[in-house]
DNA sequence: TGGTATAGTTACTTCAACGATACTAATGGA
DNA sequence: TCCATTAGTATCGTTGAAGTAACTATACCA
């Protein structure tokens, strides 16, 4: 086995940890592509100051790609990077155990 | 593919979020059995207050076991429980793709 | 008598992330 | 003329996690 280093994994945990990001990350996943409301739809608890933030993060990290089409009113979207889309297996991993957990919880 | 969920995810994200749980489960990955010393040891920049109440937040979970032997001065130690291996796969993915990601970085 | 060691606890402070609200630009439609 | 729409920005306020420093008990050792 390869031994699991705190430096690489921290990497990975800092794109999908916070508040928000994973739900982001999951929208994305679930919905291919995605405007700015409807995003915002998906998360109907976000605010919009902490939305862009968060979006604006993913994107500098290159895992979504944002595209704006020049048009009045606004239209912007948003998708997963095939870079972003790499992070799928973790958030797989990550929902089959919350999935055990869940079952150990209900026969506690 | 079964749908990946927020909520199932959260679960798995709580456990290894903060500042220092990852750190912390990945010490008693690579260290099997150690003392609270030793922990503190191995994660030099932790404060002693945020060590304890992290690995009390980990043996609430039943993510980590702590052994008390009554002597003076006092030995405690930590490891994981075998509920707390199954979190080693998701660390796993994390740092594999951490790996790859310092590669592009690297090659950028 | 005082120092060392271990595994904490207590009280106080700091800071970054999060959040609520109001505001903007540009256009089409009533 | 005024309103609605969209994707934001600006400003200020709040909160919780983390950090710092000092303190504790108990026994051994010099």
């Amino acid at each position: 086995m390869t031994k699991i280093t705190s430096c690489e994994v921290d990497t990975a945990l800092e794109l999908i940890t916070g508040k928000w990001k994973h739900s982001i990350l999951l929208a994305l996943i679930n919905g291919d592509t995605l405007r700015f409301s409807e995003l915002k739809r998906a998360l109907p608890k976000i605010s919009q100051k902490i939305l862009t933030a968060q979006l604006r993060d993913l994107e500098e990290q290159e895992i979504v790609i944002r595209t704006v089409y020049p048009e009045v009113p606004p239209r912007v979207d948003y998708r997963l990077s095939e870079y972003g889309k790499t992070l799928i297996p973790i958030l797989e991993a990550m929902n089959e155990w919350g999935m055990r957990h869940a079952e150990r919880m209900r026969s506690n």
